[in-house]
DNA sequence: TTCATAGGCGCG
DNA sequence: AAAGCGCGCCTATGAA
C-alpha cells in the first residue's frame, strides 16, 4: 500500500492511497494534523509514503517523534528519471513534472529556501503553496510507469528515498561529538582558543619563522600561495606551486614550517573553535546532507563539512555512556565492484576473498622499489581514474592481458565518453551529457585542448561507472541496514561516507548491530549482482570512540 | 562592498 | 604544463 501525501496551510494536510503502479485506491481524505495522521497509519500498516521531497517533510515529523520505514521521494526520483533520458538539471519539481506531462509550461524549480529556521515546512505562516494532490498522484503513476520499464530503478529509486529516510534522520539524530575532546585538541595543537580574529599562538609563531626563514626583510602571508612563490623565487628557488608534495622536493628552512603551518591552519580555518560553535550543539554534530548530491550518486553535504572531517578530529567522536560506535567500512570497495560488473573470471575468483590487491600480486612482476601487491594496486586505480603515466603504463599492460574483461569494461566506458555517449551505474543512474562547449570544442578541432577536453570526458565516464555502482551498492547497504536497525530498536545510523557507515547503539547491542551489517553487506550484493562470486567483506569495530577503529 | 575564481587541502 | 575520479570549504585576490 502507498499513501500520497500533499502538506497543506497550518499543519494540515491531504492523504490519498494508492495502489502499487499509482491509480488511486480510495479518495482522498484532508486531515487537520497531517504528522499525527501519518503516525496513526503508519502505525497501522507502514505503507510506502508518496511525497514530493523528504528533505522539506521529513524533518517536521522527526521533530515530533514520528518515523517512517518506506517513502517514495518523487523529486528524486524525477531526477533520476530526468538524468536517464539525458535530460540533466531539468526542474524536478512536482509542479514540473505534472507541466511535462501535460505540455505546459514548466515552472523553475525554486532555489532550496536555505538558512532561517529549519523547518517551515509546517509553519503557520508558510509562504510556501501547498502542495496540489491530484498532481503528485498524477506525476507518481507516470514516475511508476517509467520506472517499471527501466531495468534497476525500482530498486534505484526505493534505495535513493531510503537514503533520503537516512539523511534527514541522521541530521536530526546527529553524531556524538565531544565539545570538550575536540577543544582540547585544538588548544594542544595551536595554543589556546584566541580571541578576536587573531591567529592561534602555535600558527602566529609559525607564520613568524616562515618569515625569518626568508630573511631580515620578509613579509609573507603563509595564507598567500603567490606571495610565498615570490618569496621561494627571491630565494633562487622557484616552485610550480606551493602543494605540499611540491615544497617538499626543495630544501629550504622555511619548509618544514610552511608544512607545519598549513596544516595546523587548515584544522583551524575549515574545522577549528569557529566550526565548533557553529555545528556542535548538546554533544552532537548534525550536518546537512543532500542526497544524489553528486552525480555519481554519492551524497554531499551542504554545511558542516561532514564529508571531509579530518582524521585527527575523530578523537572527538565519542559514544554515549553505555554506548558504543559500531564503524564500518567496506574494504577495497570500487575494484571489487568493478569485478563484479564486469564479470571478469578471473578477476571475479580473485576478489572472492580477503584481499583483494594480494589476491592479484601474483600476476604482476616482483622486484623494484613497489611490491606486487603495490604494483596491482596501481594498476586498478590507474584503469578505473584514467591514469597511467610513468611506471603504470607497464602495470596497466599487464592488468590489459591478465584481465581483458576488467579492463575492458572501464576501457568501454572511457570511449563512450569521448564520442560524447551517456555511460549509466548498474542500477541505470545516468551520468550528465556533455555540455555544449564540449561538443563545440571537441567537434571543430583536434588542436591540444579538444584532445584534452577528449580525453578528460573519457577519465569522467570511465570512473562514472565504477564511482556510481559503488555508490549503488552502498546506497541499498544503507537501505537494507536501516531496515534492520529498526528491527533492533534503539541503534541509530549516525555517519555515511561513501563506502563506510557508524551506528550508535547500546554496548550489548554492539554484536547484533555488527551482525546486521554484515548481512546487509550481502544483502546489497545479492541485488545488484546476483550470484557474483565477488565477495563484499566489512571491516568493523565496535569502539568507544571513532578513533578507535582501524 | 560584494562576487566569482583560483589555489590549496580535507575526505572517499 | 599538466598530470588519475568525485566532492566542500577556506583564504586570497582582483573585478564589478
Amino acid at each position: 500500500m502507498r499513501i500520497a501525501v500533499a502538506t497543506g496551510p497550518g499543519g494540515a494536510g491531504t492523504l490519498r492511497p494508492l495502489a502499487e503502479d499509482g491509480t488511486p485506491a480510495g479518495p482522498a481524505e484532508t486531515v487537520p494534523d497531517l504528522v499525527a495522521a501519518i503516525e496513526a497509519r503508519e502505525r497501522a500498516g507502514r505503507p510506502r509514503w508518496v511525497w514530493p521531497a523528504t528533505a522539506r517533510l521529513y524533518p517536521a515529523l522527526l521533530e515530533r517523534g514520528v518515523r517512517v520505514a518506506r517513502c517514495h521521494d518523487l523529486e528524486l526520483a524525477e531526477t533520476l528519471l530526468l538524468g536517464h533520458a539525458g535530460r540533466y538539471g531539468e526542474p524536478r519539481s512536482v509542479r514540473a513534472a505534472w507541466a511535462r506531462l501535460h505540455g505546459a509550461q514548466v515552472p523553475a524549480d525554486q532555489a532550496p529556501a536555505h538558512e532561517g529556521p529549519q523547518p517551515s515546512l509546517f509553519d503557520t505562516d508558510d509562504p510556501a503553496p501547498a502542495d496540489d494532490l491530484d498532481q503528485i498522484v498524477e506525476v507518481h503513476a507516470a514516475q511508476q510507469w517509467s520506472i517499471a520499464a527501466l531495468p534497476g530503478f525500482a530498486l534505484l529509486t526505493a534505495a535513493e528515498s531510503a537514503g533520503a529516510l537516512v539523511a534527514a534522520e541522521m541530521g536530526h539524530d546527529g553524531l556524538p561529538w565531544s565539545a570538550e575532546k575536540h577543544d582540547a585538541l585544538l588548544t594542544g595543537l595551536l595554543g589556546p582558543r584566541p580571541s578576536g580574529g587573531l591567529r592561534p599562538r602555535r600558527l602566529q609563531d609559525l607564520a613568524d619563522r616562515i618569515n625569518d626563514a626568508f630573511g631580515p626583510h620578509s613579509h609573507v602571508n603563509p595564507d598567500s600561495p603567490a606571495q610565498i612563490l615570490k618569496a621561494f623565487a627571491a630565494v633562487g628557488l622557484p616552485v610550480a606551486s606551493t602543494r605540499a608534495h611540491v615544497l617538499k622536493k626543495i630544501d629550504h628552512p622555511a619548509v618544514p614550517l610552511l608544512l607545519e603551518y598549513k596544516e595546523l591552519a587548515r584544522l583551524h580555518t575549515a574545522h577549528g573553535w569557529a566550526w565548533l560553535d557553529t555545528w556542535v550543539k548538546d554533544g552532537r554534530f548534525r550536518p546537512e546532507y543532500v542526497v544524489g548530491g553528486v552525480v555519481s550518486g554519492r551524497w554531499a553535504t551542504s554545511g558542516g563539512g561532514a564529508l571531509q572531517i579530518p582524521r585527527v578530529l575523530r578523537q572527538a567522536v565519542v559514544a554515549d555512556p553505555g554506548w558504543t560506535l559500531v564503524v564500518a567500512d567496506a574494504a577495497q570497495l570500487e575494484p571489487r565492484v568493478l569485478a563484479a560488473l564486469a564479470g571478469d573470471r578471473a578477476f571475479a575468483d580473485a576478489a572472492a576473498h580477503g584481499d583483494l590487491y594480494a589476491a592479484l600480486a601474483s600476476a604482476f612482476p616482483a622486484g623494484g622499489a613497489l611490491s606486487a601487491r603495490d604494483k596491482a594496486k596501481i594498476a586498478l586505480l590507474s584503469a578505473m581514474y584514467g591514469g597511467g603515466t610513468g611506471e603504470a603504463v607497464q602495470l596497466l599492460a599487464v592488468l590489459k592481458n591478465r584481465f581483458p574483461d576488467a579492463f575492458g569494461y572501464v576501457e568501454a566506458a572511457a570511449r563512450a565518453g569521448e564520442r560524447g555517449r551517456l555511460v549509466r551505474s548498474l542500477l541505470g543512474r545516468t551520468c550528465p551529457p556533455p555540455s555544449a562547449d564540449w561538443r563545440a570544442l571537441t567537434s571543430t578541432g583536434d588542436d591540444d585542448r579538444a584532445s584534452s577536453a577528449l580525453r578528460s570526458r573519457g577519465r569522467f565516464t570511465r570512473n562514472f561507472v565504477v564511482q556510481a555502482t559503488a555508490a549503488d551498492w552502498a546506497l541499498v547497504l544503507l537501505a537494507t541496514l536501516r531496515r534492520r536497525l529498526t528491527g533492533l530498536g534503539s541503534p541509530r545510523l549516525v555517519f555515511f561516507q561513501h563506502d563506510e557507515v557508524i551506528v550508535h547503539a547500546p554496548q550489548e547491542l554492539a554484536g547484533q548491530v555488527t551482525a546486521a551489517i554484515h548481512a546487509s553487506a550481502q544483502e546489497a550484493a545479492r541485488l545488484l549482482f546476483g550470484g557474483t562470486p565477488v565477495v563484499f567483506p566489512m571491516e568493523i569495530a565496535a569502539v568507544p570512540c571513532y578513533a578507535d577503529a582501524k
